[in-house]
DNA sequence: CCCTGTCATACCCGGCGGGTATCACCGCGT
DNA sequence: ACGCGGTGATACCCGCCGGGTATGACAGGG
């Protein structure tokens, strides 16, 4: 076997061509020249035996090869960075096996103040417990920041977030509710269903991205609850949103239960291989919740 | 922020070094002199702004930061490899987005024939089913020919093989039985339970490695089937396997059904990550099983 | 037809990764 | 006490390769 792993450099220089299927704003990307960049990836090429970009006229294509290696090589990535990350992290605080390092948690930002206090405060009554950093981040950002090593530990709302390549613990189950705006006439019912809900005459449901980009559909692109909370009190948009997500309505919003919208279940999670002792306590602590 | 990744080659050093605790046996496990690999450690530690080793008199031990980064940084260079190996293959065969690349399914040797011969004949009978090639491995090593990329799909049975980080769907479920030498008076036992098998005067319980290492006790330890056979037929130890390992027995063994023993779960895996259509019909295929 | 935008080629240079020689230090044996 | 073996660290040198600049080849479009 001529090459058996490939240099992070190596990956970082293919994933920005693949990503903008450009040599030049890739070069830019990367802070070099393009020839160099050119240059690079054709020994990638050649190292690998394998063709992994098509040169057509006026452009860059990714051919098969060119795709796993997209996949693969952002997850690579993501290892190599999420490595440096936590050993920083780790030998920030403890000296030697302690373990006593700070915990980075990821939440959803304006997601269920409950749960996360009451998370915090049963971790804070532990006994030496490891101090818990909170990273508010965007609607799907979790699984993101885990990967890369920004944080050591997510809350997770499933069917939003995929826990796919990560253990997890489940929390807590809830209903979720459609937020209208009070004066529509459908405020006043007593239940809806996700058919009516999404069907509203000058009223689109709002979307949010899941995992990158947003589903297609009339609805205005919202990217955190406060936005969704000033369109909808605008009269511009509807939302479905978890049950606890009633805490942050304001008078201008009429909160309605869904009757067949899918339970949301959350989750705290982490990274599979994590072998870390201030994680278990949180873990176990959370458990009992 | 100086550092926000760390190269596959630091990582390939410090895990040498971090392996062999020891720099001279770790630069010669690289191919490479002593005195540069120090330095490059040494550049390490300043790129990090943490101390990764202590070099005591007399040898060097890991800090709880090099514990760290010894664990995330295998898991980098293993998706490193993987992406490498994954894309070689990726190119090999198929040109552009044809997706018809063989998979590589990794299974343990003298597993479950059965199981595996209808998966692969429902799976050949599948129109334009992409090619399927069988690499059999050691008891518990599938978890490692996936995180490295050299199988894209393996069989897996729980609890001895662990799920974490990898995606899976359920198989079959099945007993496990104890294997005696046929004319031990235990064989003639209708069924036995776990503590007695494991307390046989002058035939200790036969031990495979979990994750690596061996489980303390006084049997022999074992790496493969036909070994285990091999001691079982001498009369030298008892073993304890799936009910489906009733097809390679001998005529000096005797079989007796476990009342409580846990029940073994085959399971198909993947890595989490993975989003290949060849590897998608493999797994419908399997599902209908 | 030339101009523009693209990626590839040609050539040069400096930095750094790696090698050799050597040092500093410690434990140990006699 | 002293020398020796074995450890990792330091000093110094060199060649390679990663990166820059200049330029070419080629295809579309006004």
């Amino acid at each position: 076997m001529v090459v058996d792993t490939l240099e992070t450099r190596e990956l970082r220089y293919f994933t920005a061509v693949a990503e903008e299927l450009h040599f030049g704003r890739a070069a830019e990307r990367l802070g070099m020249a393009q020839p160099p960049l050119s240059r690079a990836i054709q020994q990638l090429e050649r190292r690998l035996g394998v063709r992994l970009l098509e040169r057509n006229r006026r452009g860059v294509s990714l051919t098969g090869a060119g795709e796993v290696l997209l996949h693969e090589g952002r997850a690579a990535l993501d290892a190599a960075t999420a490595a440096a990350r936590r050993t920083r992290r780790a030998g920030g605080a403890d000296g030697q096996g302690g373990s006593r390092g700070r915990l980075v948690l990821a939440v959803k930002a304006a997601g269920s103040h409950e749960l996360l206090r009451k998370l915090l405060d049963a971790h804070a009554a532990e006994p030496g417990a490891a101090e818990i950093e909170v990273l508010p981040c965007g609607i799907c950002e979790q699984e993101e920041l885990l990967r890369d090593g920004r944080a050591d530990v997510a809350l997770m709302h499933a069917p939003f977030n995929s826990l796919a390549g990560f253990d997890s613990e489940e929390l807590m189950t809830e209903g979720q509710i459609a937020v209208l705006p009070a004066r529509h006439p459908l405020a006043a019912r007593g239940t809806l269903s996700l058919a009516e809900v999404g069907d509203i005459p000058g009223l689109p449901l709002a979307r949010w991205p899941r995992h990158g980009t947003y589903p297609p559909g009339p609805g205005p692109e919202i990217r955190d609850l406060t936005q969704l909370a000033q369109l909808i009190a605008l009269g511009r948009t509807v939302g479905v949103v978890p049950d606890s997500a009633r805490a942050w309505l304001w008078a201008e919003h009429a909160a309605v239960p869904l009757a067949d919208a899918p339970p949301v279940v959350t989750h705290i999670a982490w990274p599979a291989h994590s072998r870390s002792l201030a994680l278990a306590g949180l873990i176990r602590t959370a458990a009992r919740l």
